[in-house]
DNA sequence: AAAATACTTGACAAAAAGAGTAAAGTATTT
DNA sequence: AAATACTTTACTCTTTTTGTCAAGTATTTT
């Protein structure tokens, strides 16, 4: 029932990359070490970001990363689908995960957590946070 | 971000004692057999509901347990509470679990998003799924 | 062009958590 | 007293998580 560790860094890497939106590129090594995120460690979440179309990079000499889109665009599911995978309350949800899919008496109310919760992440953007918005 | 098998079990567990509410006691035996859960971890599973106060246990032949409350009065969370422990959406939630509680940008946002599921899970009932309530 | 910087990728290993077993003990009823 | 069933601790196997390591690729500055 909990965030992993790397679901942790990668939000953490994408409020501070939130905060200098628009400025420039900023670079792994100043997230790693503003963040106290494990260098080798964030470069794997942030590929794993970029794959998933959340973040551009910049080679060479002063390069480094950038939100793909605006903070208001990028919900907190997002980011948690792109490291951890699909977003479900219960392993037994996905496919070929559960061998009495229709006998479970539990199935239907665990779907329904799981998309209720799945709804309270996507609502949440990168920019609700950034602003302090409270509710 | 997922139940884990033991709290999947509990709740198959309780739903099945909710089923035969009223009537007597159902013996551990049998819901293993109906449940298709392994004996001696379900064994444990009652034991820690029943510590939590969720269900009573009556021992002898012909013993069994059965819910300490209505099906109405308890929740999804309190079963995952007696199983996983507190209900938290990220490990550095918990007391002496964060090193940088007073400088972490994400833990507001944490905060609120381990609130809400808590508050989720506490809002739905075992009669609220055995009734087939859809919303 | 070369060197420096920084992103990309796969393979691997230590540690923690999860899932379940085993076995011995305690209590209660027939 | 024998059967049934709950109680409890200790342990083991497996899977997942959390990283590390190392080699490679791309880009820019000098």
């Amino acid at each position: 029932m909990k965030i992993s560790s790397k679901g942790r860094y990668g939000l953490r890497a994408m409020l501070e990359l939130s905060r200098k939106n628009g400025i420039d590129v900023t670079s792994a090594k100043s997230i790693s070490e503003e963040q106290g995120i494990p260098m080798a460690y964030l470069e794997r979440i942030l590929y794993a970001l970029h794959q998933a179309g959340l973040v551009e990079s910049v080679r060479g000499p002063g390069g480094g990363y950038k939100l793909r889109k605006l903070p208001s665009e990028i919900s907190i599911g997002d980011i948690l689908r792109a490291l951890e995978g699909p977003i479900v309350i219960s392993k037994c949800l996905l496919k070929n995960e559960c061998n009495r899919i229709n006998d479970c008496i539990a199935r239907v109310l665990l779907k329904r957590l799981s998309n209720k919760f799945e709804q309270v992440l996507d609502e949440v953007s990168l920019e609700d946070i950034l602003g302090g918005k409270d509710e």
